[in-house]
DNA sequence: TAGATTGTTAATCGATTAACAATC
DNA sequence: TAGATTGTTAATCGATTAACAATC
């Protein structure tokens, strides 16, 4: 239960990441018309202990459960949105033009988990002024003077693993604090600069592991 | 160090994924014609502790290091790529040819990690028979008879979040044992068929939380 | 009332970090 | 030899899971 009157409530990193599944998982049964629903039933949806599912839903509910009905499934989803800051919109720029910073760039559902691209930059002659998604590209000099000027506090780095360091140092001159990494190299940045890696080099090795694994147990 | 005829060393996910940091790292200063190589200079490196370092090294190494000295930087990087199985292609099918999709079928990086994207298959009758980076897009409907024709273990799912699971369990169906997901949503499969998860909304959770934090603090 | 479910305290588990002997 | 570094055992830390009283 989240008293009213509250700070932001402490939260560990790898609960926070469950929480988006929370909300997919209520929105769907949402659409079936349930109504109410409880930790087990959560629990068993998503392939989770059930008393993670309500040790991490009492971090975000604002009144609880109750008990033998479980929560109510509109407020339930109204206190995930509102943990997760999905009302206020975040801004962010992302640097890199290449194919994986298009398809980020044209991606229409980050308004709905409160992110807003407002612009690309590149050094590459040929990619600058174009438009993707109604997203201006422009040249590396801007960056600074942009987000300054929009007090951008997000930075997207979808260039290669060599520019990367280079790039995110540029970011955090500009007033960035948070850092969203595409580039498959760790990044030293100041200790108060998250940095939010999206390493598929680091996917790739799991999966290839796993294949590795079952092909052995068949021999 | 690893005894050469010893079966695959057990690991946990969680150090699998820090050994591409490793390589990364290891390679960025082999150019710099670095000849030996120690876990604290590693962990500096990596923003990680030196103990964690030699532990995960200690898994992937055949040979270890020596006090004194460290690691031969040639051989260390021998040994990771081995490990993580660089050497060997593993063939995979990616379903859902939107921009996501397109992008990952355009990306020319995934040889360098030993994986290999065959053909692509999506239900949108605009989509078929294209070719994008030499890899066609087909109907779902073949999907099943070139999976088994080919062999395929890995499939790569860039569908939307309510098409997702009933594209999963048709992989599976089709003999897929790994599934690399970037739905936002919680797959459910049989034990032996590994997930992973390439959430978005997740790392999204976690960047705007700690903006949350940030701007709290200032006031 | 009976029992499903909540919220929370205690126990377990696994990963990280500290301590230290061995060695080049 | 002296000391940096290795490999490993022990201690710590944090997250997950089990146990249980409270309650609708």
């Amino acid at each position: 239960m989240l008293d009213q009157n509250s700070r932001l409530r402490p939260i560990s990193k790898i609960a926070l990441q469950r929480l988006p599944y929370y909300l997919n998982y209520l929105k769907k049964k949402q659409k079936e018309a349930v109504k109410n629903i409880s930790a087990p039933m959560i629990a068993n949806g998503l392939s989770l202990n059930e008393v993670q599912v309500r040790k991490d839903l009492a971090i975000v509910s604002a009144n609880g459960g109750k008990p033998k009905t479980g929560y109510v499934i509109d407020i339930l989803i109204g206190d995930l949105e509102k943990f997760l800051g999905y009302d206020n919109v975040n801004q962010a720029v992302l640097v890199g033009v290449g194919q994986l910073g298009k398809a980020l760039l044209s991606y229409k559902g980050f308004d709905d988990y409160g992110l807003e691209i407002v612009a690309a930059f590149d050094t590459d002659q040929n990619k600058l002024d174009l438009t993707i998604n109604d997203k201006c590209i422009f040249h590396m000099d801007k960056l600074k003077d942009l987000c300054e000027r929009l007090k951008i506090h997000i930075g997207i780095i979808t260039v290669s693993a060599v520019n990367a360091q280079a790039v995110c140092d540029q970011l955090i001159e500009c007033g960035v604090l948070a850092v969203w990494n595409f580039a498959p190299v760790h990044l030293k940045v100041p200790e108060h600069i998250l940095v939010q890696d999206e390493n598929m080099a680091s996917s790739l090795a799991v999966l290839s592991r796993h294949l590795a694994e079952t092909i052995e147990k068949t021999n």
